[in-house]
DNA sequence: CGGTAATCGAGACGGTACGTCTAGTCTTAAA
DNA sequence: TTTAAGACTAGACGTACCGTCTCGATTACCG
């Protein structure tokens, strides 16, 4: 009756767990995702490289595993408006690209996805999917709310807040900011709602 | 006095040039960016090493010239309105990420050229450069045409349109096609200009 | 006054003994000593690596331990004449050697016990001291018989006899047999004693 | 008709093989043929492992390699007696076996030959069958002198000069001598021939 | 009978070498 | 000076093994 069994032999150290993951952390802000080796990783972690590949399966991976790291949901508390919410939501996504950390592994990170299917799917599963659902929660109270007399696509929604800050910091080299929020945010809602006339984005 | 002068010695044969470009595109095809080898390039295109690396600087230089090659401005003719000129723009965004080896290739092109700031820098004063050129002038005509009564950033209109495509196939993971460029120029502009009251998206 | 107390705890399970030694003569036979890995014993045998290590304090101690266990003395009747008594001692060389496992593993086993003083020294002690005294007293016997008429050096003859069987295994690398220890036997007595006028070994 | 052709692309550098060479000596000299790594024969002799491996297939082979550059014949006088042949020849047993790079690499070697057939075979083809090629000549002579009246086996010959040695330097772990080549000597001629009545040897 | 202590199988731990692979540079002879 | 071919240095990769340590469970003796 007793389901969760204690698996035989040593149980793994969760001391080791941390310590790959802040060695991960520390070294892409030292060296930048390219720069990040497993044996460096091993070194400044002070853990053999067997413990490393034991709970990580490619350095892919490992760096994932490293960002993830209780990321919870955040729920986005309703604020009465889809401007409001939307900037919430373009809040969120500009915080998390600001971490000096996420920002330097995502594209290595982005292009490696590519040659590993397993951590591309739960990428996939775990951020977009959640993300994806925040989108359509804002645009059902929306729609609730009378802002929205029309069901809108919430995957082309999200395409646009999580690209537009993707393409500003990776594609156009610049930094996101606080006015980007605003923008973003105020944009999107007119695009959605046809907000007031001639309401200027620039 | 003769400035264009011949150079000394053997000229370059521009048939390595072709074969070269040829084997790059070929495997990133068939392997895929990350699979890409110079080696592999030199093997393919029946080229010494010698000769890709008199013309490339690195391997990211390669590969960026192989997919640069002639892809001229596309001048974007004046269709007469905001929406149509965001359709034709959002057209070719679509279209370029639709070629099969670019889209192979980016992901981990993007991760590279942090690595390579001559090669991201000329990345910038061509391709980001030149489409930021084709935004202003879209909005500068929607200015005049008095569809925008406001000046609109170009930059944030050209993050919008181009990461929303990005963020659809490489984030999302969906193939673009041609309902995306609808659904994005109608967003954007309508986003811009607020549009018709309540004209959905989705 | 009780000197062979129990000592404290659980006592060693002396069927993990045999196991252990069991796997060890298993896997070499089956894939050599080089090949030998301590998991693989331990997986073999059904034992925790711990009781290997509880044992023996390296993988070299557990192959001699291996090989060594119950190999007494042997005596060496005395078969009165010179002659006799070195084909009882070739024949004990000869059959040690032709033990497969113990074949397999005695070039690596050598090779390792430079690595480890301690066991070299045990190997020196035990081996080596014990076939010295039999020659010893083979050399002691044909004194006292009047074959030999001066002093042999016991370490010389050892080195001989010994050395030519190892060669003629492992550096010759051809089998031995019965009709080697005639040889051997033959060669070192005429050697010693001046033997037959002109009497061929070969 | 030229059959000897340079071979396409930059040929081998001579200065690496000696660089690798030199390194492997010092290095088995330093820490022996256990604590050989090849990471460190690359790094003392200032190469890359690539170009370790592209000569060598193996550690052993690096090894081998390391010891048999340029260990030509050495075309063993005729002395005028059977004696003074093997004299000589177990010279140059001895002489090998003392050079402190030999001897510390070959209990190591001759383990390792066991995984490696290809090496072990080249090992045989070069120095077993040239020592026994001396062998024969030195037994041939003595027969034409009339030293020896029936014909002895070279191989046996053979391992008993090469297996003294051997013995007594790794299994008995005592240092070969300029005594020990007499005694040895003494000890097979006396065995061939018959020797003086009671000859002693020790 | 309950406590103490060494044992057991299982397997995680740090460390380290292996042999492979790639990038970018250099060196040939021939063109 | 270019070409094809391929050797060069440097260094990361993922695997494998050693000898140690840690876990819960077991098995004896001691009091």
């Amino acid at each position: 009756m007793e389901s969760p069994k204690q698996p035989l032999g040593r149980p793994r150290d969760s001391r080791v767990d941390d310590a790959i993951r802040g060695a991960v952390r520390e070294l892409i802000a030292e060296v930048g995702y390219a720069g990040l080796t497993v044996d460096a990783v091993a070194a400044r972690a002070g853990v053999g490289k067997a413990a490393i590949y034991r709970r990580h399966a490619s350095r892919v991976e490992l760096v994932f595993a490293g960002l993830v790291h209780d990321r919870e949901p955040h729920p986005l508390p309703d604020t009465g408006s889809l401007h409001g919410d939307l900037t919430g939501l373009a809040n969120v996504i500009v915080k998390s690209f600001s971490d000096p950390v996420v920002a330097a592994a995502i594209p290595g990170l982005l292009a490696d996805l590519k040659q590993h299917p397993d951590t591309a799917e739960r990428f996939q599963r775990t951020f977009i999917a959640m993300e994806r659902g925040q989108v359509s929660g804002i645009l059902q109270r929306a729609l609730v709310r009378g802002e929205l007399t029309v069901e809108a696509d919430p995957v082309l929604v999200h395409a646009t807040m999580l690209g537009t800050v993707f393409a500003w910091t990776f594609l156009l080299d610049r930094q996101p900011g606080p006015e980007l929020v605003e923008r973003i945010a105020a944009l999107t809602a007119a695009g959605l709602t046809g907000g007031g006339p001639g309401r200027p984005v620039g």
